[in-house]
DNA sequence: ATGAAAGCGCTAACAG
DNA sequence: CTGTTAGCGCTTTCAT
């Protein structure tokens, strides 16, 4: 820096307010700036702006690469935060880098907060964190800890589900659960309630899953090898979903001919043409602002009591469900047409 | 850090020495260390020291947050470079967010090398970065710049998939290509220079693509609104070849029985068992370690000039590849059965 | 084994 | 509109 406020003539000082657009320098000096600073190849260093204002305005991100819903996510929170002067700083959470190191980084780096997408962290670790920084914790409530909690209404979302296929015909519903994941106690409790609360109670039947395909599949194979083949899945979450989706279509069951399926977080997987699934939204876009708010709140605004934030699921209809076909067992498979993100809304 | 020292009644320099584990500091001043830091909740500035030493330590990660391969390739990458004392920096390429703009943002942290997986940006701005910075290019060879080139040798990938699909007795095998995308113009000319190779010029049918689940499943609504439905499939990468299987099972076509996929990548997609999909693969763990070399001769032992590095390919196969069934057009869909990653491998 | 002091590149507060 | 100055938290000599 010092380089180019020598090769423009003027003091570092100046320099610096140039790179930063704060006001305080004329049109014609900026303008040299600039071209001195290309020429020299500077940029800005960012550790010592950091260092020296005492904000290193870098918000933390903690996420799982694997996750389309954290990468929904994620590219949501990033304009936002660009348009409010923040920069996101990536926590990949991996097989081999638990969520402790991962924020332990973050926080090295002077996070000012940490944003956990899907937290399956445990209460104390969790507690230590938000001891330290504002956490906003996405998917999961955790009561009496001071961290903001910003989720949809899992219950409604799945109660959403049940009586969409209920109106179709469906008595036969059973639920693929996230075990204890974030949000599927919830998701479980929709399901149940809901089912009981139209006559379901005979029909209710939970099979022990997880957020990931693998779940999916095996629950596939537990629904064919049982005479008791239910005519409507709602899965815990996309990915779960598209694994029992692929082994009930390779088994030659057909969707939604033959069984209905329902996911949830209307991720990009469930948009895609070929899977085309209705899903329950999670309405990512007004996640991401949720999250935004909650930021600036804790930032800018000096809240420091936890806040919780329930955003309304929406159910996306797409092709995956149907009405219920009591007769023709062995129907042949249905030619999907066109059809890409679209799908009829309802709440 | 001042507090820490005080605390123990030590300098700052001698807690310096503690949290990075140099030599020069009893044990037991080690343990007060700690153990006050502890109680403080000291965290070292990483902004600071970045600033003070004249290095940062940071290997800049730039990858697609899509792209199952570039997860898997982080997740290898993370382990190696903290054995050598890097810290890994995430950069996310979005929508929103070319790979300029992340990029920017990785040299404004200090980030002493650039890892970018699967390139897709032009060589006059990779060059403007390579002149900065040492760049190392996973998947994709830039000739004539001063890029670190890692990658398989998409040319013999593709050549056994065509050859394993021979030796099942395919003649009539399409391929979707990946268009400008990194490796798809090695992997194209694998497959046509292989096809006549056998003798199967005629057969030749490239069919335009990307590396979508989208591209996979608009390929399949054009083969299979054409009389010319062939037995067996290549896909530019996994994630194409889910598309075509999903909409091809969809479609009520049998997989293998009527029709063959082979993907390529063999990321964590391929290796899920309802998906269970021939593939050729990347060796992962060879290419993770192939970066890291090469961050270790650029960083270390003061290589300048570009290296290339090919690494072979191997053909994975698993379910979604069998023998050429001339009659029996329209056989009952298969049943799927057990079988995790697994898959026989040849090369 | 430990301490004193200088300085990394930048920004903020103030002076002109 | 522009310049001066001090110091952010750490590491690094060089002493002791």
């Amino acid at each position: 820096m010092a380089d180019v406020a020598a090769h423009v003539g003027v003091s570092r000082a100046l320099v610096s307010l140039v790179f930063r657009d704060a006001p305080g320098a004329s049109a014609a000096t900026r303008e040299r700036v600039f071209k001195a600073a290309a020429e020299l190849g500077y940029r800005p260093n960012s550790a010592a702006r950091v260092l020296r204002r005492n904000r290193s305005r870098h918000l933390g991100v903690l996420y799982t690469m694997r996750h389309p819903f954290d990468a929904d996510l994620v590219e949501a929170l990033y304009p936002l935060a660009e348009r409010l002067g923040y920069d996101i700083v990536l926590g990949a959470m991996t097989p081999t880098r638990g969520e402790q190191k991962a924020a332990e980084e973050l926080l090295s780096y002077r996070s000012e907060v940490l944003i956990v997408i899907g937290p399956e962290i445990g209460s104390k670790p969790l507690a230590a964190l938000a001891s330290h920084v504002p956490v906003i914790a996405v998917g999961r409530r955790f009561r009496g800890l001071n961290v903001d909690a910003i989720h949809t209404d899992d219950f409604q979302g799945v109660r959403l589900g049940v009586e969409h296929l209920v109106e179709l015909g469906h008595r036969a519903i059973a639920h693929i659960d996230g075990g204890a994941m974030p949000g599927a106690s919830g998701r479980r409790r929709g399901y149940r309630t809901t089912m009981r609360r139209h006559g379901l109670d005979d029909e209710i039947r939970v099979i022990p899953g997880d957020y990931t395909e693998e779940s999916g599949a095996r629950a596939a194979e537990a629904l064919l090898s049982d005479s008791h083949l239910p005519t409507a899945v709602i899965a815990g979450n996309d990915r779960c979903a598209v694994g029992l989706l692929d082994s009930l279509l390779r088994a030659g069951i057909s969707v939604p001919r033959q069984v209905s399926v329902i996911g949830y977080d209307d991720s990009q997987l469930a948009r895609m043409s070929h899977i085309n699934l209705t899903s329950v939204s999670q309405d990512v876009p007004h996640m991401a602002e949720a999250v935004m708010h909650a930021v600036v709140e804790r930032l800018e605004n000096g809240r420091s009591e936890a806040r919780e934030i329930v955003l309304k699921p929406s159910l996306v209809v797409r092709e995956t469900t149907g009405p219920v076909t009591p007769t023709a067992p062995s129907a042949p498979p249905l030619v999907e047409s066109t059809n890409s993100g679209g799908g009829r809304t309802r709440s």
